[in-house]
RNA sequence: GGCGCCGUGGUGGAAUAGGCAGACACAGCGGACUUAAAAUCCGCUCCGCCGCAAGGCGGGUGGGGGUUCGAAUCCCCCCGGCGCCA
């Protein structure tokens, strides 16, 4: 019975803190607040995934160390509950998507539970749940209700917006559309992924090389009329405050190219037409000034580099842009159609890959350049894409790789307008007329007027001003982030909160009403038949009942789309501060009183859109007064992806012969070489050898066998399930190997054999402080109420010191290996002190809470350890009062000598060279320089 | 292709400010206990060479070069892996 039994005391004290609510934290923080958020999970059916603990424990670890700290913790748990495979399955089965998702989340929270993390469980939230979701719909109310105030770089109520007399004199009609336009929540023509074989709308993850990825249908993108949320209003606050936050740098990275701020010029390209007209187009344009909308015959375009414009030798239109039909000559009209409907069963991705051979066609049309008048032809071509910049470039093949490309593969002219460096010209063998590449480097202008003989950046400046100066351009900023497509044709989503009027004979008037608060939230219908309707419209068409309502006195359709998974994990993170609150989505005392969230822990695949979206919405939250922090999380730590175990594979061929897996590609199993398909050998570690770089076959050491750890998968076999640890280990055993591993952020297989590492490890523990040959619980014979000896006590705390600083500083691997020494410490002493012991179970805790528990209730406490005070070290009984130290001679360590601790310079040396083993090294040589730096090391530079 | 991160024993990793490379753990080998096995405990374990041994010498952090008294750590070039973007 005293033996180390974790299925005996894991659930003990689960069952503890639950029923004594442990970890239950006040409505308002009666301590310094600490804010400790997971990312909360997609509860699949598959249940949980080993890597989801990595990050639980992380964040446990750390909130039960701040408890002990003294800090008042919020440490939440919910579900992500919205998505696609329960509606999926719910397709296949019939099975109504609530049904699933409530069976997984019931698995997920046993799951999660039976790891013994310190949750609220009283806070505990569901994005499915309709008190939650009102929410979510009260905030894309708020979105519909703001509009962007330029000037003032924030979002503003839609009725402050200030209307332009123009419009208000065009009456009621144009001043709500005008209004609408503005919102930050506005409808929009996007192009969605249209499966006409399978009838539906699908998800990009759903297409795979412009082919759904079930049954391999073509799938044609076609405009939807959608909703679409401004975050490119807020594209400038999203990348200047990203200054504000303690994240990796490289996350903060890949955010600031999500954005992808660019600045350069907009430029207007009028159609050809007869010199006079130009000409009186160019006096127009001097008179009156840069439009803000070109008129219907100009062609806006966007460019980085303003200075090459005398470069440009013909333009390209994306295929969707709205003028080509318009200026399509009648003998191109066929080819530019063919092309139009190619372009559209492509991703946006296929279209851009810089491998791929451009492709496009000419319009017959021409545009006038106005910098010189000249006329250039117009292309179209799917490497331009509709919804970059204005969706048309001016195309300067001498100076960017992809017009160049274009140009030579269509026989387009090329000029050159900036003079390349004399040795690139050399190197890639081209001359001032004659480029063999793209010069994309900045440089001096030729060919272009009377700007001759400027560099690029002064150029740059100097012709926006002479654009801008003639109503023909203007500096303009750009970001490669595009507003965010928020509608998906689905049923198992947030609806939207929004009613379309409709006329006498059932039409869309174009008005729209939001539902007020009182009417949230706007529950899903029930639906018998998930199947798709057949058309591109979403599932919620077929519930005709809720579809169309009538509100004082007139008719009315709902909005049918439904929000993507996104919306609910906006703003997850205030809901936990105020769960149950039916008046506001977070009172905003306690608001004030608990955010930001002080550390967030979670995967890297979040990186850029969860974290951009949530920032996005929280500053709205925040210029609407609804939130207090510009920021909602100060600091952000990444978990790396936790893979299978190692795999040793050998490829074999259809005669049983080995190859050497050099020439084998990995993940098809085909030859490089031959393309010939080989049967792959999964081999066991005896089998293999490792022969210099690489792991060989032992029985034919000339064949290279490939090893690896591969990612989790069903497919592959390789995936690890929780239970069966926990069930096998316990849980503390599960949670110390996934912090044992490797750093927190690192990518690292998993390894049963290191699971039973840690497990002998806290059976050790238990032995230290139970006496395992007794039939009862009681405290092994060594355990004494003594006090330590001198290096018992400064290895103690040596261990509380380096713990803390790991703790802090998340480096939990080197925590746990320090616990470890100072345990096989402690299995050599006879007699082992209580105290002494005590403090160790408290460092331990935060990684093995159940064990920890249990043994210090055997060590005579009556209370959880969850709030006694964490250890404090005392520096000076780490500190010894000798050191040894190393004596290099010329930079090699020859000995080693013992000094006084903190023994000045002189005394070191004096010691170095009375050493004999150093005055053999030094015989017949003379000192030329001798480093010494105090307490590490002395450094004998010698000739 | 661009940007970023990374590369250390048979394996996961440690070395936290440029100062003893390989902590801790796994695996392996040897021993103790046991009728036996498991568990546990003790010892060895980067590679090569010399030595009966104690010990000693040399090499070594993907490869090459550099800075420095001293480089896993800083700089340059190259190779390989991963991530993001195109």
């Amino acid at each position: 019975m005293p033996k180390y039994n974790p299925q005996r005391i894991e659930p003990k004290w689960q069952k503890y803190w639950l029923e004594n609510k442990t970890f239950r934290t006040p409505d308002f923080p009666d301590k310094p607040k600490f804010y400790v958020l997971d990312m909360f999970p997609y509860p699949s059916g598959a249940g949980l995934h080993v890597g989801h603990p990595e990050g639980y424990t992380a964040t446990d670890i750390v909130a039960r160390y701040k408890r002990m700290r003294g800090y008042c913790v919020l440490h939440p748990m919910g579900w992500d509950a919205f998505g696609l495979p329960a509606e999926q399955y719910a397709i296949e089965t019939g099975t109504h998507p609530r049904i699933t998702t409530q069976q997984n989340i019931a698995t997920f929270r046993r799951q999660i539970q039976m790891l013994g993390f310190s949750y609220d469980w009283d806070r505990e939230i569901d994005t499915t749940d309709p008190a939650y979701y009102k929410w979510t719909q009260w905030i894309f109310l708020l979105l519909y209700d703001t509009w962007y105030d330029e000037t003032q770089q924030r979002g503003r109520p839609i009725a402050e917006l200030p209307i332009p007399p123009e419009i208000q004199a065009q009456g009621e009609r144009a001043v709500r559309e005008y209004r609408d336009s503005k919102r930050l929540a506005y409808l929009a023509d996007a192009p969605v992924n249209w499966c006409p074989a399978l009838g539906t709308v699908l998800a990009n993850e759903e297409v795979v090389d412009g082919k759904s990825e079930r049954g391999g249908h073509p799938v044609i993108r076609i405009p939807l009329r959608q909703w679409m949320l401004r975050i490119t209003a807020y594209a400038e606050r999203l990348l200047r405050d990203l200054d504000l936050v303690d994240w990796p740098e490289p996350i903060k990275e890949m955010q600031r190219h999500w954005i992808g701020r660019s600045e350069g010029a907009e430029v207007d390209f009028p159609l050809d037409r007869p010199d006079a007209a130009y000409q009186q187009w160019l006096a127009e344009r001097q008179r009156r000034g840069w439009p803000e909308v070109p008129e219907p015959d100009v062609i806006r375009i966007y460019t980085t580099r303003p200075d090459t414009l005398f470069g440009a030798t013909y333009m390209v239109l994306a295929p969707e842009h709205p003028l080509v039909p318009r200026i399509t000559a009648a003998p191109y009209r066929e080819a530019v159609e063919a092309y139009r409907a190619e372009a559209a069963r492509k991703s946006d991705l296929e279209r851009t890959e810089l491998a791929r051979k451009k492709t496009g066609v000419f319009t017959g049309a021409y545009a006038i350049n106005p910098v010189n008048g000249e006329r250039i032809p117009i292309w179209i071509a799917d490497y331009v894409l509709i919804s970059y910049g204005t969706g048309a470039i001016m195309a300067v093949p001498a100076h960017d790789e992809r017009d160049f490309e274009f140009a030579q593969q269509f026989g387009l002219p090329i000029r050159t307008v900036v003079r390349p460096p004399d040795d690139w010209l050399e190197q890639t063998k081209s001359t001032l007329d004659h480029l063999t590449q793209a010069y994309v480097q900045d440089g001096i202008a030729v060919n272009s007027g009377e700007f001759d003989g400027l560099p690029t950046p002064e150029f740059k400046k100097r012709i926006t001003t002479w654009l801008s100066e003639r109503g023909l351009g203007r500096f303009k900023v750009n970001y490669k982030l595009r507003d965010w497509l928020f509608s998906r044709q689905r049923y198992w989503g947030e609806p939207f909160p929004i009613l379309f009027e409709l006329d006498e004979a059932g039409q869309p008037t174009g008005v729209m009403e939001p539902l007020t608060i009182s009417e949230l939230p706007l529950t899903l219908p029930e639906l018998e038949d998930f199947k798709p309707t057949g058309r591109p419209e979403p599932p919620l068409e077929k519930a005709k009942d809720w579809v169309y309502v009538t509100r004082q006195g007139k008719r009315y359709k709902r909005e049918t789309n439904t929000m993507p998974q996104w919306a609910g994990s906006c703003w997850y993170y205030l809901r936990y501060i105020d769960p149950k609150n039916d008046q506001a989505l977070c009172d905003p005392a306690k608001e004030k009183a608990w955010m930001p969230v002080d550390l967030y822990v979670g995967g890297a695949e979040h990186a850029v859109l969860h974290l951009l979206y949530s920032r996005f919405w929280h500053k709205v939250l925040y210029d609407r007064g609804y939130v207090s922090t510009p920021e909602p999380f100060q600091k952000l730590v990444n978990q790396g992806m936790i893979l299978g175990e190692m795999e040793y594979t050998a490829f074999r061929n259809s005669q049983g012969q080995w190859v050497s897996a050099q020439f084998v590609e990995e993940e098809t199993a085909t030859d490089k070489r031959t393309g010939e398909k080989y049967e792959r050998v999964r081999l066991s570690e005896d089998q293999v050898e490792k022969r210099g770089e690489y792991f060989v076959l032992k029985e034919a050491p000339d064949i290279r066998v490939d090893a690896r750890a591969y990612k989790m998968s069903k497919s592959r076999g390789n995936v690890i399930n929780p239970d069966q640890v926990v069930a096998e280990y316990g849980a503390d055993s599960l949670r110390l190997y996934e912090m044992f591993m490797g750093p927190l952020e690192a990518t690292k297989p998993w390894s049963m054999r290191g699971v039973e590492g840690v497990y002998r490890f806290l059976h050790r523990v238990w032995r230290l402080v139970i006496d395992e040959e007794a039939d009862t619980m009681r405290l092994h014979p060594g355990v004494r109420d003594v006090a330590a000896d001198r290096e018992t006590l400064r290895r103690l705390h040596a261990t509380i010191k380096k713990v803390t600083e790991d703790i802090e500083a998340m480096r939990f691997n080197t925590a746990i290996a320090a616990m470890m020494e100072f345990a096989n410490y402690l299995s050599r002493l006879e007699v082992r002190p209580k105290a002494v012991l005590e403090t160790f179970v408290l460092l331990l805790s935060p990684f093995a809470p159940h064990i920890a528990e249990e043994l210090w209730q055997a060590l005579g406490h009556a209370q959880t350890l969850a709030y006694h005070p964490w250890p404090e070290y005392d520096p000076d009984l780490i500190r010894t009062e000798e050191v040894e130290i190393p004596v290099q001679v010329n930079g090699k360590v020859r000995t080693r000598i013992i000094v006084p601790r903190d023994a000045d310079e002189e005394t070191i040396r004096q010691t170095a060279l009375a050493d004999p083993k150093v005055q053999e090294w030094l015989a017949g040589k003379t000192v030329r320089k001798t480093i010494i730096v105090p307490n590490k090391l002395v450094n004998l530079v010698v000739a």
